[in-house]
DNA sequence: CTGTTAGCGCATTCAC
DNA sequence: GTGAATGCGCTAACAG
């Protein structure tokens, strides 16, 4: 093994293996058949075997079928990368995301996937780690191999983005800078009905367990209650949690008990999944002593109590962006498009009148 | 917008949308400076240029030097597609998931990307949502434009497996193909474990919820149940959960709670939540009443009651199988491998003696 | 309808 | 150490 990587893959126990070559049917790999080939073995010239795979209604369906014929029986699979190079379309685009490992993002990514298949247009993943360094790096190695790029939740300055989206097609998720198309996600229209849900309710101070501060939905999140709360006779306490994680959701009970406060929304279903666990260690019964509201939906449905949570919207966000994204290449247009997908609270059983507890 | 798709995305508001081009400034992208315009630029050959960037040895250095300079501030970079029509080698390499939504993927797609990134690869991402005719179609389109495949719980018969790898370098991810490099992810240890810990709390009847029948992994898990309870006097019952999700695990309880048995282990961590939900509507308290443990551990530590289950090294699986792939692109050589990464319980607080229920 | 001719941008022999 | 030619596999005018 040579010192390789794979021998710091520690715990792991090597069953079989066998060095040295396959067995010479398994070695040889159909080292690429060519155009050439195809057109030589159907007696054609290389351009119609071109045609017969992209435009075959220049062809007369005989010739196409010759041709087709021969292709298979040879194995003949069109070279994308030399196709790119002529045409300079290569039918990818890129996607970048801050952290495949947050649920938050996998359904987007999912969905993005699913439209661009719908267009035979082949993915490129990219996780930045939520640095910025590393999506810098990112886009400038996709760029040259991706139509181009969506962006999703970019940590990168207006500058670099704009400095970007001048080098190829660009749009953006939850980001809103001018002149790049992107589509936003409004938490705000969501975290409004929580508030407004729980004021009726009952409840008359409501704290919100904010996420990382450099966030753009944090702040969406945090502005959007304060402006709620203020038209309904509520008070809102505000509770870092440093980062939006369940331990720092878990860490923040004390400070959140300590305001008096009779229900929270946290920044994230992470974060409330992590309240919640504190919640009960200290024997506070969610929802008869106390309710509960996430954001994103992301594990509402699958954990118990059931989380009343705001509605994400990814899904849409991914294919939306997408689509645009698509829709720009094939119209070669640049368009200022700015959408906007709002959210809305998903009720489900972290929440309860307050009457319901004891006076 | 002429009926696109856009405009099947309902529940959206566009607050603003001009549509024509970006003025001047804007509309202009850098259509690609090539290896010849820095030749010019620089008063060199085109070869001088691509060796400054290929093999800058072979230059003396103030050559490299100003060639690079001149690079710099023509904003030239190297076009890949060109590249790798000319060298056969895109630096790129695939990655297939049968379900990106499934939070047991994941971590293993960050861990590849991650291993990737090491070498400088970049990773497709194709998602056959759980669908064998997409899981071909992805990899034939990916073949013009990886240099290999991972191919993660391939739902793939054995036949297609060998056709793809006769045709390029794949590795395998939880599916055991002879000949074929593979990197298996062993959950009967931790399973074993699971069943061995129950015992000794002295739990006597323990059921399995099963998960899809067409599954790898659960054929395996159930078999270790079976095998690991065959020594220590612990019956075994099997509930079918039909899907691996949380709503047939919250079905299946009234079936788990009719056999008698006072614990179960579940087929994977969203089963497991499920049924968690199931016992707490039936006012049966986790672990005071029924001992329960998942596997994979993807929800275990951010819900509450922490979900003891079995680890998933998935993590491990992706960095391996993207390192092993690479190995073998870099050598030119196929390898026989067959890694297998041993799973172990992870104990948290769903487990309890048996002798704490009141008797 | 189909064949011919040029490149796409780069790496890589060869000479010098 | 550097320049000049050749080709990777394919598409796209341009003719016929």
């Amino acid at each position: 093994m040579s010192g390789s990587s794979i021998d710091e893959a520690a715990n792991f126990v090597v069953i079989g293996f066998k060095s040295g070559k396959y067995p010479e049917t398994m070695i040889k790999r159909a080292k690429g058949v060519t155009i050439s080939q195809v057109a030589d073995a159907a007696g054609v010239a290389r351009s119609s075997v071109s045609r017969a795979f992209t435009r075959p209604d220049m062809l007369s369906p005989e010739t196409v079928d010759r041709i087709m014929k021969v292709a298979e029986t040879l194995g003949y699979v069109p070279n994308h990368t030399a196709r790119a190079l002529s045409t300079g379309r290569h039918g990818n685009i890129g996607l970048i995301v801050p952290d495949i490992a947050n649920p938050f993002f996998p359904p987007l990514i999912q969905a993005g996937q699913l439209e661009a298949d719908r267009s035979d247009f082949c993915i490129f993943l990219g996780n930045t780690e939520e640095n910025p360094k590393q999506e810098d790096k990112l886009v400038g190695r996709f760029a040259g191999q991706v139509e181009g790029i969506v962006l999703v939740s970019s940590r990168l300055s207006d500058e670099r983005i704009r400095a970007h989206a001048a080098q190829l097609p660009l749009v953006l998720i939850n980001r809103d800078v001018d002149g790049i198309p992107r589509v936003l996600i409004d938490s705000s229209s969501g975290v409004r009905q929580a508030v407004e849900h729980l004021a009726e309710l009952g409840h008359r101070k409501i704290v919100y367990v904010s996420g990382p501060a450099n966030s753009w939905s944090n702040k969406q999140r945090r502005t959007a209650i304060r402006s709620a709360a203020s038209g309904l006779k509520v008070d809102i306490e505000t509770v870092p949690a440093v980062l939006a994680s369940y331990t720092s959701g878990r860490n923040a009970v004390s400070a959140i008990l300590a305001t008096g406060a009779t229900a929270a929304v946290a920044f994230d279903d992470l974060t409330a999944q992590g309240v919640l666990a504190g919640l009960a260690e200290k024997k506070v019964s969610v929802p008869r002593d106390f309710s509960l509201i996430g954001c994103d939906d992301v594990l509402g449905a699958v954990t118990y109590p059931a989380l009343t949570s705001v509605s994400n919207r990814s899904v849409e966000a991914g294919r939306v962006a997408v689509s645009l994204l698509i829709e720009m290449l094939q119209s070669n247009g640049i368009r200022d498009a700015r959408y906007v997908l709002q959210t809305h609270l998903v009720m489900r059983e972290t929440t309860m009148a307050l009457g319901y507890r004891a006076p």
